[in-house]
DNA sequence: CGGAAAGTAGACTGCTCAGTGTAGTTTATT
DNA sequence: AATAAACTACACTGAGCAGTCTACTTTCCG
């Protein structure tokens, strides 16, 4: 028997969580070169030994930081696609979303790390890859949809898919991330999502 | 070795050079933070300490690598608007530019080197910011001609060139400099500025 | 050609950091 | 209460790094 959801945590996983809380506090501040152990061990009110007891390394931390960043950051189910909508508002409200994700402050963080390490490790540059890949597969899906019942005219809906979030990344993704402009408000989310459909529908509509 | 125009340079001069030289070198390789004086001076040939007479510091000589590279991606004058030739000839002509640029390896090293740079450190960030601004107008004089020609129809030629070059980077720019993709074939090159400039021209033509 | 100015080599300082070892204290379990 | 597991303080190793000092060598110019 166990009881898990139990109001007294044992010591060594209230130790656990606070490591991992400062290392995403540190992490993302900072990126993963600037980080100490030292500050992160001082930062969760823990000695430095008790850090390595629970991770061997700081890459191991470092890896498990990202990984629960990134399941976190999932946003659940998606509109499917609908014959009897009109495509417009479909495809606004698939944008909406996008952008809600794409400015969110800790999604941004975490992008600017994950690419900060990235861009000199080719292994996680990889990961990414597959990962982006994977989360971007929502708009495709829909896309093909679309095609198939004959309302989008296009033989590549993935290659259609980059383009339409090519649109929007460049306003309210690369800028932010790059070079620390600031998100997007309301009004320039709508513009741009608007924009984007537009240009969209008058090429594959 | 050898002898350009004159037989001999001054020692100091080569010296300076190959300090320079060998600064690009690990500093694309590795970024700012990887890269160590000591590592530029051995690569160079060079003391550390000449490495310091020349330049009073790490950030001095990164700046200076950074600006030297910035003005030798300069490729110089830009076809301008015709009224007597068709859009789309014009508009491809001006994205291959555009693409040559983006796939040049030297061009993407400089870009990741910034990019990691810029991405923690707000100072260096603006600085970029301004300076691809620059880089991008041409793309917004030619829009704005047409558009004044009649033949365009847009009331926001900036925010329609960067729509335009979202098409491009995202397939040529974004992926190679932050996920360490290869660099678009010249097949692949073509299809992503026929692409671009027929959804384009399909909403503002 | 000779001496001052400029350049140079490499040891050295002082610092930060990842990761370890140890001896002792606190917490959980039975 | 006894025992095992986890945590803690902290000293320590070994490495790397930015930047400096000093004694020596090369270059330049009158």
């Amino acid at each position: 028997m166990m009881s898990t959801s139990e109001p007294t945590l044992r010591l060594t996983d209230r130790k656990r969580a606070a490591v991992i809380g400062a290392a995403i506090e540190e992490f993302l501040a900072a990126g993963f070169d600037a980080t100490s152990m030292d500050r992160i061990a001082a930062r969760a009110g823990v000695s430095k030994r008790t850090v390595y007891n629970h991770f061997p390394s700081k890459e191991a931390l470092f890896a498990a930081i990202l990984g629960q960043l990134w399941e976190s950051s999932d946003t659940g189910e998606v509109t499917a696609y609908s014959a009897a909508h009109p495509l417009r508002a479909q495809l606004l409200q698939l944008l909406f979303k996008k952008l809600a994700l794409l400015n969110n402050e800790a999604f941004l963080s975490l992008a600017r790390v994950a690419i900060a390490a990235g861009i000199h490790s080719q292994e996680r540059a990889r990961d990414m890859v597959a990962r982006m890949g994977e989360r971007e597969e929502d708009l495709t899906v829909w896309i093909r949809a679309a095609a198939a019942d004959g309302r989008l005219k296009t033989s590549d809906p993935m290659f259609a898919s980059q383009q339409l979030q090519a649109l929007v990344k460049a306003f309210a993704f690369w800028p932010q991330v790059t070079m620390g402009q600031p998100p997007l408000s309301a009004d320039e989310q709508r513009h741009v999502a608007e924009s984007a459909a537009d240009m969209f529908l008058a090429r594959y509509a």
